[in-house]
DNA sequence: GTCTATAGTATGATAGAC
DNA sequence: GTCTATCATACTATAGAC
């Protein structure tokens, strides 16, 4: 039997160092020396770095899955939900504010390395979009909500660049208030019933 | 005399294969390769790679401020400037599917490797607010002009990331007009001689 | 399952010939 | 000003003892 702790501990620990300092710059050598284990124990547990990265990719979107599942539950209205989604711009600020979003500075650091992980790591970003895609259909903009599932994405993302470079908290806040306003016109505008329309 | 030839090439080499691999990913072999030069020889021009970075970021800077400043020429109103910067993610809209946006991507990359740079870096970030800012005040918005010209850097910064994460040209373009709306309801409700209000 | 020791490679950087 | 040769270091990865 695979001895599921060490494993689980690599995998954890990958995870907050390619956060905090990307895939690339981080070496088995700091994983190994954070975890107090040896380098060569690595190679019983993965066979390279790349399967490392896989490994963490995966564990994210397990993670991420039931983040959504439980906002799903906890959500009332799809005009709750979604603001769980913006909410972890707040939730996260400190983190974010550091290193960025951990989709967005992963998938675009892969991008850059051509790296065959690459689409492994925008499923993240998928599972957000489709998430997004059926709040807003349920809230009867069928016609648009990948759309709109993009637009409430990409901005989330430009929050988390600009709050990173500029090292401002604030402006996370300034934000996300303005993007509540803009949900909120969806509640105003149209509501549950009108997607015959 | 400094031979400026060679050290000019090497500046625009290192300036495009920093974005398109990343500075970190990028070598000096790379460099020298493909501009048929010996590593050696870069050491004549630059003590380090970080030196090569800060000619890079100084080069950036100088090329952006040109920009910005024949924008400001050519634009009638402060509108028409600002949809200067909006269309820079259509012209560079293959690059940036592919690459991201050269002032985002970088600036993440060296927060995350905590590069003394990073600073230098940010500054490309400083000059398209206060210019954005500028153009909003001449808009009669003084009073949030610095809020407006964050929001719209943020949201060229999403624009850039999910394009690239999704491989999309055609969402840069429905964000674009999206932008372009948002834009003109400034010229609506606003216009350049209530700043007294 | 974990360790030490080490191979093999690539990198940034230096020295010195031309 | 450009080159070749080389150093020192860091990295991923492997082999084999325990």
């Amino acid at each position: 039997m695979v001895n599921k702790l060490t494993r689980d501990r690599i995998v954890d620990k990958a995870d907050q160092l390619f956060y905090e300092q990307g895939f690339e710059h981080t070496s088995f050598a700091q994983i190994a020396e954070a975890l107090g284990i040896s380098r060569g124990n690595f190679y019983y547990h993965f066979k390279t770095k790349d399967e490392i990265l896989d490994a963490v990719i995966s564990h994210r979107l397990v993670r991420t899955n039931s983040m959504l599942e439980s906002w799903e539950v906890e959500g009332a209205t799809p005009i709750d939900r979604i603001r769980s989604f913006i909410n972890i711009l707040v939730m996260n600020r400190t983190k974010i504010k550091r290193y960025g979003c951990p989709v967005g500075t992963l998938c675009t650091e892969l991008a850059k390395l051509e790296h065959p992980a690459r689409s492994h790591a925008n499923e993240l970003f998928t599972l957000f979009r489709i998430w997004l895609r059926r709040q807003f259909e349920q809230l009867g903009r069928s016609d648009d909500a990948d759309e709109l599932a993009m637009h409430l994405l990409a901005f989330s993302q430009g929050v988390a660049t600009l709050s990173s470079a500029f090292q401002d908290e604030k402006f996370i806040h300034t934000e996300v208030r303005r993007l509540d306003d803009w949900l909120s016109s969806f509640a105003t505008s149209t509501n549950n019933l009108s997607e015959a329309l």
